[in-house]
DNA sequence: TCTTTTTGTAAAATATACTTGACAAACAGT
DNA sequence: ACTGTTTGTCAAGTATATTTTACAAAAAGA
């Protein structure tokens, strides 16, 4: 799978952490991380949770990797 | 959870059974049926294949529930 | 009414998202 | 050089998405 450049970039400019990000959206920090990576395929939930911490839509961060 | 009406709708748009659209994106008429219905929790690479079978995105089909 | 397609639903099994704990490398601040 | 934060990664476990098989109700067509 492909790097989420997007994401990665979104949360640089709210200036959280993965750690930050995933606190808020009440995952793990390794989970946060391996989606930045592209390991692997989160729940459409968790997309949106990690939308609404950063004030994107789905579209902006998982349309089009 | 809430119903998926936007999917049902779309899908209905295209003259497609739960079947055809199951098939179309490789999984089984009963995990369509279930996210229509708002059991559960797709992820985020089925969300995707659903929305370019169906010719819309993700915010179209699965922002704001 | 009869037949076929579509949809709703359930239980048991499998695949995989996600967690926890842990360790090391990269980087920033002092 | 030292300290603390951030990130990358691994292995073993838990939670849950998805499959398969199956049956019945609802809708559509003839």
């Amino acid at each position: 799978m492909a790097k989420n450049l997007k994401l990665k970039s979104a949360r640089a400019a709210m200036d959280m952490s993965q750690q930050a990000l995933a606190e808020k959206v009440g995952v793990s920090r390794q989970t946060v991380n391996a989606i930045e990576k592209g390991d692997y395929n989160p729940t459409l939930n968790l997309c949106i949770a990690i939308c609404k911490a950063l004030g994107k839509t789905l579209d902006e961060v998982f349309w089009g990797e």
